[in-house]
RNA sequence: GUGGGCGUAGCUCAGCUGGUAGAGCACUCGGUUGUGGUCCGAGAUGUCGCGGGUUCGAGCCCCGUCGCUCACCCCA
Protein backbone atom coordinates (compact mmCIF):
# COMPACT_ATOMS: atom_id res chain seq x y z
CA UNK A 1 0.00 0.00 0.00
CA UNK A 2 1.19 3.02 -1.25
CA UNK A 3 0.15 5.81 0.80
CA UNK A 4 -0.38 9.48 -1.08
CA UNK A 5 -1.93 12.89 0.40
CA UNK A 6 -6.22 13.12 0.27
CA UNK A 7 -7.61 13.93 -2.96
CA UNK A 8 -7.03 18.17 -4.13
CA UNK A 9 -4.63 18.99 -1.38
CA UNK A 10 -2.62 21.79 -1.62
CA UNK A 11 1.09 20.96 0.81
CA UNK A 12 4.53 22.18 0.16
CA UNK A 13 7.55 20.77 0.49
CA UNK A 14 11.32 21.76 -0.04
CA UNK A 15 12.23 23.86 -1.77
CA UNK A 16 9.20 25.18 -2.51
CA UNK A 17 8.24 25.53 0.91
CA UNK A 18 10.04 28.29 1.12
CA UNK A 19 9.10 30.53 -1.41
CA UNK A 20 5.19 29.56 0.27
CA UNK A 21 6.81 31.02 3.83
CA UNK A 22 8.23 34.13 2.32
CA UNK A 23 4.34 34.83 0.47
CA UNK A 24 2.80 34.44 3.41
CA UNK A 25 5.51 36.70 4.93
CA UNK A 26 5.13 38.91 2.65
CA UNK A 27 1.08 38.74 3.09
CA UNK A 28 1.77 39.38 6.67
CA UNK A 29 4.19 42.26 7.09
CA UNK A 30 1.93 44.78 6.23
CA UNK A 31 -0.93 43.55 8.52
CA UNK A 32 1.52 43.79 11.32
CA UNK A 33 2.34 47.30 10.69
CA UNK A 34 -0.61 48.53 10.91
CA UNK A 35 -1.61 46.82 14.39
CA UNK A 36 -4.03 44.07 13.77
CA UNK A 37 -3.36 41.45 16.12
CA UNK A 38 -3.20 37.59 15.75
CA UNK A 39 -6.36 35.26 16.42
CA UNK A 40 -5.08 31.48 16.17
CA UNK A 41 -8.40 29.99 15.85
CA UNK A 42 -10.17 25.93 15.85
CA UNK A 43 -10.51 24.51 12.14
CA UNK A 44 -13.54 23.28 12.90
CA UNK A 45 -16.45 25.02 13.89
CA UNK A 46 -19.98 24.44 14.74
CA UNK A 47 -21.96 23.68 11.33
CA UNK A 48 -24.41 26.06 12.46
CA UNK A 49 -22.16 29.27 12.76
CA UNK A 50 -21.53 28.49 8.90
CA UNK A 51 -25.04 27.81 7.94
CA UNK A 52 -26.24 30.89 9.83
CA UNK A 53 -22.92 33.03 8.84
CA UNK A 54 -22.09 32.23 5.44
CA UNK A 55 -25.85 31.50 4.56
CA UNK A 56 -27.33 28.75 3.85
CA UNK A 57 -27.93 29.93 -0.37
CA UNK A 58 -24.50 29.83 -1.30
CA UNK A 59 -22.40 27.15 -2.66
CA UNK A 60 -19.59 27.07 -0.15
CA UNK A 61 -22.15 25.87 2.41
CA UNK A 62 -24.95 24.00 0.36
CA UNK A 63 -22.72 21.82 -1.20
CA UNK A 64 -18.68 22.36 -0.36
CA UNK A 65 -18.52 22.11 3.35
CA UNK A 66 -16.77 19.17 5.08
CA UNK A 67 -19.31 18.18 8.08
CA UNK A 68 -19.19 15.27 10.14
CA UNK A 69 -20.24 13.74 13.31
CA UNK A 70 -18.19 13.90 16.56
CA UNK A 71 -17.77 11.41 19.19
CA UNK A 72 -20.59 13.64 21.13
CA UNK A 73 -23.14 13.56 18.68
CA UNK A 74 -22.24 17.22 17.39
CA UNK A 75 -22.14 18.38 13.70
CA UNK A 76 -19.19 19.49 12.84
CA UNK A 77 -17.37 21.14 9.91
CA UNK A 78 -14.14 22.57 8.44
CA UNK A 79 -13.96 25.86 8.22
CA UNK A 80 -14.50 26.96 4.62
CA UNK A 81 -13.85 30.58 5.42
CA UNK A 82 -11.92 32.63 8.14
CA UNK A 83 -14.85 35.29 9.30
CA UNK A 84 -17.57 33.98 10.51
CA UNK A 85 -14.86 31.91 13.02
CA UNK A 86 -13.07 34.96 13.82
CA UNK A 87 -16.44 36.94 14.84
CA UNK A 88 -17.26 33.94 16.82
CA UNK A 89 -14.32 34.15 18.40
CA UNK A 90 -14.37 38.18 18.93
CA UNK A 91 -17.69 38.19 20.29
CA UNK A 92 -17.47 34.68 22.60
CA UNK A 93 -14.48 36.41 24.15
CA UNK A 94 -15.89 40.36 24.41
CA UNK A 95 -12.88 41.49 22.47
CA UNK A 96 -15.90 44.31 20.66
CA UNK A 97 -16.08 45.33 24.25
CA UNK A 98 -12.97 46.98 25.07
CA UNK A 99 -12.86 49.70 22.58
CA UNK A 100 -13.59 49.94 18.81
CA UNK A 101 -12.64 48.76 16.37
CA UNK A 102 -11.35 45.45 17.00
CA UNK A 103 -8.62 44.43 14.45
CA UNK A 104 -7.21 41.36 13.91
CA UNK A 105 -6.00 38.93 11.74
CA UNK A 106 -5.31 35.05 11.03
CA UNK A 107 -3.53 32.51 8.95
CA UNK A 108 -4.00 29.39 8.11
CA UNK A 109 -6.14 26.29 6.35
CA UNK A 110 -9.20 25.99 5.36
CA UNK A 111 -11.16 23.35 3.30
CA UNK A 112 -14.10 23.32 0.73
CA UNK A 113 -15.05 19.64 -0.90
CA UNK A 114 -14.53 21.02 -4.77
CA UNK A 115 -13.28 18.94 -7.32
CA UNK A 116 -9.47 20.28 -7.61
CA UNK A 117 -7.98 22.35 -10.30
CA UNK A 118 -5.36 24.68 -10.90
CA UNK A 119 -5.24 26.73 -8.22
CA UNK A 120 -8.57 25.31 -6.60
CA UNK A 121 -7.86 22.89 -3.51
CA UNK A 122 -9.95 21.17 -1.11
CA UNK A 123 -7.42 22.33 1.41
CA UNK A 124 -5.94 26.20 1.32
CA UNK A 125 -3.96 28.53 3.03
CA UNK A 126 -5.17 32.17 3.42
CA UNK A 127 -4.47 34.94 5.01
CA UNK A 128 -7.09 37.17 6.75
CA UNK A 129 -8.28 40.21 8.57
CA UNK A 130 -11.14 41.89 10.19
CA UNK A 131 -12.07 45.29 11.43
CA UNK A 132 -15.07 44.97 13.50
CA UNK A 133 -17.01 48.10 14.75
CA UNK A 134 -16.64 51.41 12.46
CA UNK A 135 -18.60 52.29 10.02
CA UNK A 136 -15.23 54.71 8.44
CA UNK A 137 -14.88 54.65 4.85
CA UNK A 138 -11.18 54.98 5.63
CA UNK A 139 -10.84 51.73 7.51
CA UNK A 140 -12.56 50.53 4.12
CA UNK A 141 -9.70 51.96 2.66
CA UNK A 142 -7.07 50.64 4.77
CA UNK A 143 -8.11 47.15 4.16
CA UNK A 144 -7.72 46.80 0.86
CA UNK A 145 -4.68 49.29 1.07
CA UNK A 146 -3.36 46.03 2.85
CA UNK A 147 -3.84 43.38 0.94
CA UNK A 148 -2.79 45.92 -2.26
CA UNK A 149 0.64 46.29 0.26
CA UNK A 150 0.70 42.50 0.64
CA UNK A 151 0.70 41.24 -2.66
CA UNK A 152 2.92 44.62 -3.61
CA UNK A 153 5.60 43.46 -1.05
CA UNK A 154 5.57 39.88 -2.53
CA UNK A 155 6.52 41.55 -6.00
CA UNK A 156 3.40 40.98 -7.62
CA UNK A 157 2.78 43.86 -10.48
CA UNK A 158 0.53 42.31 -12.35
CA UNK A 159 -2.62 42.24 -10.54
CA UNK A 160 -5.28 44.44 -10.77
CA UNK A 161 -8.33 45.60 -7.87
CA UNK A 162 -11.90 45.92 -8.67
CA UNK A 163 -13.89 47.51 -6.37
CA UNK A 164 -17.90 47.96 -6.03
CA UNK A 165 -20.66 48.89 -3.35
CA UNK A 166 -23.52 46.85 -2.75
CA UNK A 167 -24.71 49.41 -0.78
CA UNK A 168 -27.16 49.21 2.21
CA UNK A 169 -30.32 46.88 3.13
CA UNK A 170 -32.91 49.62 1.20
CA UNK A 171 -30.50 50.15 -1.94
CA UNK A 172 -30.40 46.38 -1.91
CA UNK A 173 -34.05 46.28 -1.87
CA UNK A 174 -34.85 48.49 -4.51
CA UNK A 175 -32.76 47.06 -6.54
CA UNK A 176 -33.76 43.53 -6.33
CA UNK A 177 -36.97 44.57 -7.13
CA UNK A 178 -35.80 45.98 -10.82
CA UNK A 179 -33.36 43.37 -11.69
CA UNK A 180 -36.08 40.36 -10.57
CA UNK A 181 -38.08 41.72 -13.14
CA UNK A 182 -35.51 42.59 -16.09
CA UNK A 183 -35.03 38.87 -15.59
CA UNK A 184 -37.84 37.41 -15.70
CA UNK A 185 -38.75 39.03 -19.00
CA UNK A 186 -35.58 37.38 -20.48
CA UNK A 187 -35.71 33.87 -22.08
CA UNK A 188 -33.52 31.76 -19.43
CA UNK A 189 -32.86 27.65 -19.46
CA UNK A 190 -34.39 26.21 -16.34
CA UNK A 191 -31.00 25.87 -14.51
CA UNK A 192 -30.38 29.66 -14.74
CA UNK A 193 -33.65 30.48 -13.39
CA UNK A 194 -33.16 28.45 -10.64
CA UNK A 195 -29.08 29.98 -10.07
CA UNK A 196 -31.28 33.27 -10.23
CA UNK A 197 -33.88 32.52 -7.48
CA UNK A 198 -31.56 31.71 -5.22
CA UNK A 199 -29.22 35.36 -5.63
CA UNK A 200 -30.54 37.42 -8.61
CA UNK A 201 -27.27 38.87 -8.93
CA UNK A 202 -25.37 35.46 -9.71
CA UNK A 203 -26.49 35.94 -13.82
CA UNK A 204 -24.20 39.47 -13.54
CA UNK A 205 -21.29 36.45 -13.04
CA UNK A 206 -22.00 33.96 -16.22
CA UNK A 207 -19.44 33.82 -18.31
CA UNK A 208 -21.98 32.52 -21.22
CA UNK A 209 -21.74 35.43 -23.97
CA UNK A 210 -25.53 35.40 -24.84
CA UNK A 211 -26.22 35.80 -20.77
CA UNK A 212 -23.78 38.00 -20.27
CA UNK A 213 -25.07 40.37 -23.52
CA UNK A 214 -28.19 40.42 -21.89
CA UNK A 215 -27.15 41.03 -18.17
CA UNK A 216 -25.31 44.09 -19.37
CA UNK A 217 -28.54 45.85 -19.86
CA UNK A 218 -29.75 44.76 -16.47
CA UNK A 219 -30.45 47.60 -13.76
CA UNK A 220 -27.11 47.59 -11.89
CA UNK A 221 -27.07 47.81 -8.34
CA UNK A 222 -24.66 51.05 -8.27
CA UNK A 223 -27.08 52.71 -9.56
CA UNK A 224 -29.61 52.01 -7.09
CA UNK A 225 -27.37 53.32 -3.52
CA UNK A 226 -28.67 55.35 -1.21
CA UNK A 227 -26.98 58.93 -0.87
CA UNK A 228 -25.66 57.61 2.71
CA UNK A 229 -23.70 54.37 0.48
CA UNK A 230 -23.17 56.24 -2.50
CA UNK A 231 -21.27 58.86 -0.21
CA UNK A 232 -18.96 56.24 2.21
CA UNK A 233 -18.49 54.69 -1.55
CA UNK A 234 -17.06 57.46 -2.87
CA UNK A 235 -15.16 58.35 0.27
CA UNK A 236 -13.65 54.83 -0.16
CA UNK A 237 -12.34 55.68 -3.31
CA UNK A 238 -11.04 59.43 -2.34
CA UNK A 239 -8.68 57.45 0.01
CA UNK A 240 -7.90 54.84 -2.44
CA UNK A 241 -6.70 57.56 -4.56
CA UNK A 242 -4.85 59.53 -1.80
CA UNK A 243 -2.57 56.55 -1.53
CA UNK A 244 -1.94 56.39 -4.94
CA UNK A 245 -3.28 52.60 -4.85
CA UNK A 246 -4.50 51.84 -8.48
CA UNK A 247 -8.16 51.08 -9.09
CA UNK A 248 -10.99 49.74 -11.31
CA UNK A 249 -14.94 49.84 -10.76
CA UNK A 250 -16.96 46.93 -11.45
CA UNK A 251 -20.46 47.26 -11.12
CA UNK A 252 -20.89 43.38 -12.08
CA UNK A 253 -18.79 42.25 -9.55
CA UNK A 254 -20.38 39.14 -7.34
CA UNK A 255 -19.33 37.78 -4.44
CA UNK A 256 -20.30 33.77 -3.73
CA UNK A 257 -20.83 34.93 0.50
CA UNK A 258 -24.03 36.16 1.75
CA UNK A 259 -23.03 38.20 4.31
CA UNK A 260 -21.34 40.87 1.89
CA UNK A 261 -22.82 44.59 2.14
CA UNK A 262 -21.75 47.92 1.37
CA UNK A 263 -17.95 47.98 0.24
CA UNK A 264 -16.45 44.86 -1.67
CA UNK A 265 -13.35 44.04 -3.56
CA UNK A 266 -11.13 41.40 -5.44
CA UNK A 267 -7.46 41.38 -6.70
CA UNK A 268 -7.16 39.63 -9.80
CA UNK A 269 -3.89 38.28 -11.65
CA UNK A 270 -3.20 38.22 -15.50
CA UNK A 271 -1.29 35.22 -15.53
CA UNK A 272 -3.53 32.87 -13.74
CA UNK A 273 -5.36 30.54 -15.01
CA UNK A 274 -9.58 30.14 -14.28
CA UNK A 275 -8.60 30.37 -10.76
CA UNK A 276 -7.29 34.56 -11.26
CA UNK A 277 -8.84 35.66 -7.88
CA UNK A 278 -5.84 35.92 -5.32
CA UNK A 279 -7.96 37.90 -3.14
CA UNK A 280 -11.17 39.25 -2.03
CA UNK A 281 -13.19 40.48 0.66
CA UNK A 282 -15.84 43.44 1.71
CA UNK A 283 -17.56 45.10 4.37
CA UNK A 284 -20.55 42.89 6.28
CA UNK A 285 -23.20 45.12 8.31
CA UNK A 286 -25.32 42.51 9.67
CA UNK A 287 -22.90 39.42 9.97
CA UNK A 288 -21.95 39.79 13.69
CA UNK A 289 -25.70 40.47 14.75
CA UNK A 290 -26.30 36.93 13.06
CA UNK A 291 -24.13 34.92 14.70
CA UNK A 292 -24.99 36.14 18.46
CA UNK A 293 -23.28 39.56 18.57
CA UNK A 294 -23.97 43.63 18.90
CA UNK A 295 -25.37 44.83 16.04
CA UNK A 296 -22.17 46.35 13.99
CA UNK A 297 -20.54 46.48 10.90
CA UNK A 298 -17.02 44.93 9.83
CA UNK A 299 -14.74 44.54 7.02
CA UNK A 300 -12.54 42.40 6.41
CA UNK A 301 -10.42 40.10 3.36
CA UNK A 302 -9.22 36.51 2.69
CA UNK A 303 -5.62 36.80 0.93
CA UNK A 304 -4.98 33.05 -0.70
CA UNK A 305 -1.46 32.16 -0.22
CA UNK A 306 -1.56 29.38 -2.58
CA UNK A 307 -2.82 31.27 -5.88
CA UNK A 308 -0.30 34.50 -4.44
CA UNK A 309 2.64 31.92 -4.64
CA UNK A 310 1.44 30.67 -8.18
CA UNK A 311 1.19 34.54 -9.79
CA UNK A 312 4.65 34.76 -7.96
CA UNK A 313 5.72 31.73 -9.73
CA UNK A 314 4.18 33.10 -12.90
CA UNK A 315 5.90 36.68 -12.59
CA UNK A 316 8.98 35.28 -11.83
CA UNK A 317 9.36 37.21 -8.55
CA UNK A 318 9.92 34.32 -6.24
CA UNK A 319 12.74 31.44 -5.94
CA UNK A 320 12.47 27.96 -4.88
CA UNK A 321 16.30 27.76 -3.02
CA UNK A 322 17.19 24.91 -0.51
CA UNK A 323 18.26 26.09 2.92
CA UNK A 324 21.94 26.96 3.17
CA UNK A 325 23.51 27.31 6.37
CA UNK A 326 26.49 29.98 7.10
CA UNK A 327 28.57 27.51 8.43
CA UNK A 328 28.95 23.41 7.87
CA UNK A 329 30.92 21.56 9.94
CA UNK A 330 32.84 18.45 8.76
CA UNK A 331 34.37 16.44 11.84
CA UNK A 332 37.50 13.82 11.54
CA UNK A 333 36.97 11.06 14.63
CA UNK A 334 35.30 10.20 17.34
CA UNK A 335 36.77 13.09 19.68
CA UNK A 336 36.18 15.53 17.00
CA UNK A 337 32.64 15.23 16.42
CA UNK A 338 31.51 15.84 20.39
CA UNK A 339 33.60 19.07 19.83
CA UNK A 340 31.69 19.84 16.70
CA UNK A 341 28.28 18.98 18.17
CA UNK A 342 29.09 21.34 21.30
CA UNK A 343 30.50 23.86 19.02
CA UNK A 344 27.45 23.63 16.20
CA UNK A 345 25.09 24.01 20.04
CA UNK A 346 26.98 27.17 20.15
CA UNK A 347 26.97 28.83 17.29
CA UNK A 348 23.24 28.45 16.73
CA UNK A 349 22.83 30.24 20.08
CA UNK A 350 24.47 33.08 18.57
CA UNK A 351 21.94 32.47 15.81
CA UNK A 352 24.32 31.49 12.85
CA UNK A 353 22.93 28.57 10.87
CA UNK A 354 24.86 25.64 10.98
CA UNK A 355 24.99 22.13 9.71
CA UNK A 356 26.98 19.23 10.90
CA UNK A 357 28.05 16.48 8.26
CA UNK A 358 26.79 13.21 9.39
CA UNK A 359 27.44 9.31 9.33
CA UNK A 360 31.63 9.39 9.23
CA UNK A 361 31.73 10.32 5.74
CA UNK A 362 35.03 10.64 4.04
CA UNK A 363 36.64 13.98 3.52
CA UNK A 364 35.96 14.13 -0.10
CA UNK A 365 32.55 12.82 0.20
CA UNK A 366 31.85 15.06 3.41
CA UNK A 367 33.00 18.67 1.29
CA UNK A 368 30.87 16.75 -1.39
CA UNK A 369 28.47 17.28 1.01
CA UNK A 370 29.06 20.70 2.13
CA UNK A 371 28.99 21.87 -1.01
CA UNK A 372 25.52 20.69 -2.25
CA UNK A 373 24.15 22.49 1.10
CA UNK A 374 24.92 25.98 0.03
CA UNK A 375 26.91 26.74 3.02
CA UNK A 376 28.98 30.13 2.82
CA UNK A 377 31.97 28.30 4.77
CA UNK A 378 33.37 25.00 5.33
CA UNK A 379 35.16 23.80 8.58
CA UNK A 380 36.76 20.53 9.08
CA UNK A 381 37.56 19.35 12.46
CA UNK A 382 40.32 16.95 12.84
CA UNK A 383 43.08 15.99 15.63
CA UNK A 384 45.37 18.72 14.59
CA UNK A 385 42.66 21.64 15.01
CA UNK A 386 41.88 19.97 18.18
CA UNK A 387 45.45 19.98 19.17
CA UNK A 388 46.36 23.63 18.08
CA UNK A 389 42.78 25.37 18.66
CA UNK A 390 42.83 26.62 14.69
CA UNK A 391 40.68 25.96 12.43
CA UNK A 392 40.76 26.60 8.38
CA UNK A 393 37.38 28.60 7.87
CA UNK A 394 36.87 28.27 4.07
CA UNK A 395 35.05 30.49 1.89
CA UNK A 396 32.96 28.10 -0.46
CA UNK A 397 32.43 30.14 -3.08
CA UNK A 398 36.38 31.22 -3.17
CA UNK A 399 37.77 28.44 -1.64
CA UNK A 400 40.14 30.71 0.01
CA UNK A 401 40.31 29.42 3.75
CA UNK A 402 41.35 31.55 6.42
CA UNK A 403 43.14 30.31 9.97
CA UNK A 404 41.10 31.06 12.82
CA UNK A 405 41.75 30.28 16.77
CA UNK A 406 38.60 28.77 17.55
CA UNK A 407 37.95 30.93 20.17
CA UNK A 408 37.51 33.88 17.14
CA UNK A 409 34.87 31.75 15.21
CA UNK A 410 31.97 33.63 16.83
CA UNK A 411 33.29 36.76 15.69
CA UNK A 412 34.98 36.02 12.51
CA UNK A 413 31.46 34.49 11.57
CA UNK A 414 29.36 37.29 12.22
CA UNK A 415 31.43 40.15 10.75
CA UNK A 416 32.16 38.10 6.89
CA UNK A 417 28.92 36.96 7.07
CA UNK A 418 27.84 41.10 7.85
CA UNK A 419 30.01 41.85 4.83
CA UNK A 420 27.82 39.81 2.58
C1' G B 1 -21.59 17.03 -9.68
C1' U B 2 -20.35 17.32 -15.58
C1' G B 3 -16.63 17.09 -19.50
C1' G B 4 -11.36 16.88 -21.96
C1' G B 5 -6.07 15.29 -21.49
C1' C B 6 -2.56 12.10 -19.02
C1' G B 7 -0.50 7.72 -15.71
C1' U B 8 6.94 3.95 -17.52
C1' A B 9 13.14 4.93 -12.02
C1' G B 10 13.34 10.29 -6.93
C1' C B 11 12.67 14.08 -11.43
C1' U B 12 12.05 14.98 -16.97
C1' C B 13 10.91 11.63 -20.48
C1' A B 14 12.07 7.63 -24.70
C1' G B 15 10.16 2.78 -25.75
C1' C B 16 8.84 1.33 -33.74
C1' U B 17 3.66 -2.48 -37.05
C1' G B 18 2.63 -6.36 -29.63
C1' G B 19 8.48 -10.17 -28.67
C1' U B 20 9.33 -10.38 -20.82
C1' A B 21 12.43 -1.91 -19.91
C1' G B 22 16.00 2.46 -21.40
C1' A B 23 18.36 7.61 -21.43
C1' G B 24 19.56 12.24 -19.12
C1' C B 25 19.54 14.59 -14.45
C1' A B 26 19.76 13.40 -9.31
C1' C B 27 21.74 9.76 -5.65
C1' U B 28 25.80 6.40 -3.23
C1' C B 29 30.83 4.83 -3.51
C1' G B 30 35.66 5.07 -5.80
C1' G B 31 39.82 7.66 -8.92
C1' U B 32 46.56 6.03 -2.90
C1' U B 33 47.96 10.40 3.17
C1' G B 34 42.94 15.69 5.40
C1' U B 35 39.40 19.50 1.40
C1' G B 36 33.92 20.71 -2.75
C1' G B 37 32.48 22.58 -7.79
C1' U B 38 34.85 20.02 -13.75
C1' C B 39 36.27 15.17 -15.45
C1' C B 40 36.54 9.58 -15.34
C1' G B 41 34.82 4.82 -13.38
C1' A B 42 31.46 1.67 -10.66
C1' G B 43 26.74 0.86 -8.24
C1' A B 44 21.58 0.97 -6.41
C1' U B 45 16.50 2.06 -8.08
C1' G B 46 10.74 0.10 -11.42
C1' U B 47 4.79 -5.06 -9.17
C1' C B 48 5.35 0.05 -16.79
C1' G B 49 -1.20 3.20 -11.54
C1' C B 50 -4.49 -1.18 -10.35
C1' G B 51 -7.89 -5.30 -11.98
C1' G B 52 -9.68 -8.13 -15.82
C1' G B 53 -9.83 -9.53 -21.19
C1' U B 54 -7.67 -10.71 -26.28
C1' U B 55 -2.95 -13.25 -27.67
C1' C B 56 1.93 -18.37 -27.93
C1' G B 57 3.42 -13.52 -25.93
C1' A B 58 0.82 -6.95 -23.53
C1' G B 59 4.38 -1.00 -21.29
C1' C B 60 1.93 -1.05 -26.28
C1' C B 61 -4.70 -3.54 -28.16
C1' C B 62 -9.91 -3.82 -25.49
C1' C B 63 -13.02 -3.11 -20.94
C1' G B 64 -13.33 -1.49 -16.05
C1' U B 65 -11.32 1.09 -12.00
C1' C B 66 -8.27 4.48 -9.24
C1' G B 67 -5.22 8.66 -9.39
C1' C B 68 -3.31 13.16 -11.47
C1' U B 69 -4.41 17.36 -14.39
C1' C B 70 -7.22 21.23 -16.98
C1' A B 71 -11.98 23.43 -17.74
C1' C B 72 -17.38 24.19 -16.34
C1' C B 73 -19.63 25.57 -11.67
C1' C B 74 -17.83 28.26 -7.57
C1' C B 75 -14.10 30.85 -5.09
C1' A B 76 -8.85 31.85 -1.78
Amino acid sequence: MKFQSPKGVSEYFPPRSHAFEFVRDQLLAPIKNAGYQLLELPIFEDTELFTRGVGESTDVVSKEMYTFEDRGGRSITLRPEGTVGALRSVIEHGLDRAGLPVKVFYCGSFFRAERPQAGRYRQFYSVGIEAIGSDDPALDAEVIALAYEGFYGIGLRKFRLEVTSLGDAQSRKAHRVDLVAYINSLNLDEATKARAQINPLRLFDDKRPDVAAMMAKAPRLLDYLSTESADHFAKVQEYLSAMGIAFTINPLMVRGLDYYTGTTFEFVHEDLGAQSGIGGGGRYDGLMESIGGQNISGIGFGLGIDRALLAAEAEGVVSSTDFAPTLYLIPLGQSAKAVAMKLAHELRDRDISVEVAMGDKALKNAMKSADKSGALFSLVLGESELESGNVELKEMSTGVATSVTLSALVPTLITRTLKK
